[in-house]
DNA sequence: GGCTCGGACTCAGAAAACTGTTG
DNA sequence: ACAACAGTTTTCTGAGTCCGAGC
């Protein structure tokens, strides 16, 4: 079937691959004559060029990040490249630039795209699907296969995440002659736009993507490639969950040794230990060294530094405790206090000596050395395969512990969640809280109310009927007290569940279940477990998480064990 | 032979788009 | 019946990891 078929040669992902190339961001439509951009109080009509760009900012005028100094600087750094030399003359300072009715104008625009009646709305939908149908499919080896994003990143502002240095700075629009073109040299060669041509066509069949273009802020390549639910990722998420599992097996003898290294006499090697024990415990991210002032500050194991922990020989009543406290991938902050060996806390002292709160913790260390120790232990382990494999048996423990066969489904679907967040919590996965969440608390908990008084009004009712078949001791009133016990029965069960719901949405608030499901957890697990419970697929995966997880559907039984 | 740096890939949360429910 | 809106899914693209080519 789709998930057996011959081997490649190594290193070789595909024999064929042909497609039609990116789908181009639309060119830009000029402003309306009445939609006017004021300086210092006074309309200026603006050249094309300079317009585009003013209007990537007016379009971001509510949001936060045009309040942020650096955002405003560079952003107008980058403006006055892209006006003319009398624009530049006129235009000096940003804070006398109006760009409200401009602002206004996309606001509206939005609105009324919302409002069309729906016969325009579906012929707005039939041309999307048209050009996913064309530019978003290609063959790869004979097979049909979803493209993840087809289209070009339009041109705009650049967000980073956290307080990033080049925030506000314009990303160019990608033309075809950015664009290389990657394919099978038998294929249909895709065309360039009517009047262009490709930066570049090659057939490299030891890649995966189908074109690239260097991106301008970061000076880094950007790349289109296949969907999830492809064949070619399928199977490499497949084997990465296979990596995971064989690190189950020596897991043992790898704690052990870097137990025994934190003895270790060469600095170098204990340092590697107490880090790869916050990987393996906290599961850190490995962190590599980053380029300064060129992203955010972010850090992780190897790349922590002195003034992230703080050492507490004894903190609310455990020994050894170690304060975590860092802004990690996309500045999403880690904090935590754990209590460690006391090994380990001497260790940490003794790396923290004489150092300033700027310098590495583990300043012998890098993930290069780390992970070379990583693949001398066991073929293709690295930092993050314990990420991987700590998540993954986490939810299999913890659906273990947490499911109780004689639950209803729901109670069954919250003990998944609280497996699900378990990992997330591990992984250190969050969001902010949503915008809406107090709100659609409150309804839930008025529901809640509402569904007490019910319940207690049937059980009065219940009583009175009781009473009556006291009395009466007739059928009608047997029936009657019957009816009664399901209704009460009925309607406790819908408490219950609103009850799980409220708590499940509590304990979610700022909790992200995504990316571990997605990423980090075997689905092969998930799969077991539903099939075993009684539980459907559908309630645990939705159509898209079904569609990249086809290769686990197709191959795990209940009896799968990570 | 170690190191740097570009390249290719996975992983990340926010925002937009869509859907289904409710008043 | 229908609009508002809350919840869910999809899209978007930035931010990591890790490898290997080339010096």
């Amino acid at each position: 079937s789709r998930w057996e078929e011959e081997k490649k040669e190594d290193g070789v992902k595909w024999t064929q691959l042909e497609h039609r190339g990116p789908y181009f961001a639309p060119p830009y439509e000029p402003l309306p004559e009445n939609v006017r951009f004021y300086y210092d109080g006074k309309p200026l009509k603006l050249s094309s060029a300079a317009e585009e760009v003013a209007t990537f900012y007016a379009k971001m005028l509510d949001h936060e990040y045009t309040t942020k100094e650096i955002f405003q600087n560079n952003f107008f750094h980058d403006w006055r490249k892209e006006m003319t030399p009398e624009e530049q003359e006129i235009i000096q300072d940003l804070s006398k630039c109006d760009f409200s009715e401009i602002h206004k104008y996309f606001v509206d625009k939005s609105e009324a795209r919302k409002a069309l009646p729906k016969e325009e709305k579906q012929k707005l939908k039939e041309e999307a699907d048209k050009i996913q149908e064309e530019y978003g499919f290609c063959i790869l080896d004979g097979h049909r296969e979803k493209i993840g994003n087809f289209k070009t990143e339009p041109p705009g502002l650049f967000r980073g995440r956290g307080d990033h240095p080049k925030m506000g700075m314009l990303k160019k629009r990608i033309m075809p002659e950015d664009v290389v073109i990657n394919c099978s040299k038998d294929s249909k060669i895709p065309e360039p736009p009517e009047g262009h041509k490709w930066k570049e066509v090659r057939f490299d069949n030891t890649v995966t993507w189908l074109a690239s273009w260097t991106e301008n802020i970061q000076n880094t390549l950007k790349y289109i490639m296949l969907n999830p639910s492809s064949k070619l990722k399928g199977e490499k998420d497949w084997q990465k969950y296979e990596v995971a599992r064989r690190l189950k097996d020596v897991v043992h003898e790898i704690r052990a040794r870097y137990r025994a290294d934190w003895k270790s006499k060469e600095m170098k090697n204990r340092q590697r230990a107490v880090a790869l024990y916050f990987i393996d415990k906290l599961a850190l991210r490995a962190g590599n060294e980053k380029e300064e002032g060129e992203t955010a500050d972010t850090v992780g194991c190897c790349s922590l530094r002195v003034e992230h922990i703080r050492l507490h020989p004894r903190l609310d009543g455990q020994e050894h405790v170690v304060e975590l406290d860092f802004l990690g991938k996309d500045s999403i902050r880690y904090y935590n206090r754990v209590s460690v060996e006391k090994r380990v806390f001497k260790n940490l002292e003794l790396f923290v000596k004489n150092k300033d709160p700027s310098d590495d913790l583990f300043d012998r260390l890098s993930t290069t050395f780390l992970n070379k120790h990583l693949q001398h232990l066991m073929d293709g382990l690295t930092a993050k395969v314990f990420r991987t494999y700590n998540a993954s048996i986490t939810l299999q423990e913890q659906l273990k512990a947490l499911t109780n066969p004689d639950d209803s489904v729901a109670g069954k679907l919250l003990s998944y969640n609280r497996a699900n967040r378990a990992v997330a919590v591990l992984c250190n996965h969050q969001r902010s809280v949503p915008k809406t969440f107090a709100k659609s608390m409150e309804i839930l908990q008025a529901k809640i109310d509402a569904k007490k008084k019910q319940v207690e009004e049937a059980r009065q009712e219940l009583k009175k009927a009781e009473d009556e078949l006291e009395d009466t001791k007739d059928a009608k009133a047997e029936a009657n007290v019957e009816k009664k016990k399901k209704l009460l029965k009925r309607l406790e069960e819908q408490l219950a569940r609103l009850n799980v719901q409220a708590t499940d949405k509590e304990e979610n608030k700022q909790i992200a279940l995504g990316t571990s499901k997605l990423n980090y957890l075997d689905p092969r697990i998930s799969i077991a477990w539903c099939k075993k419970f009684g539980v459907p697929i559908e309630k645990i995966y939705n159509k898209t998480q079904r569609e990249k997880f086809a290769w686990a559907i197709a191959m795990a039984n209940e009896d799968f064990e990570f």
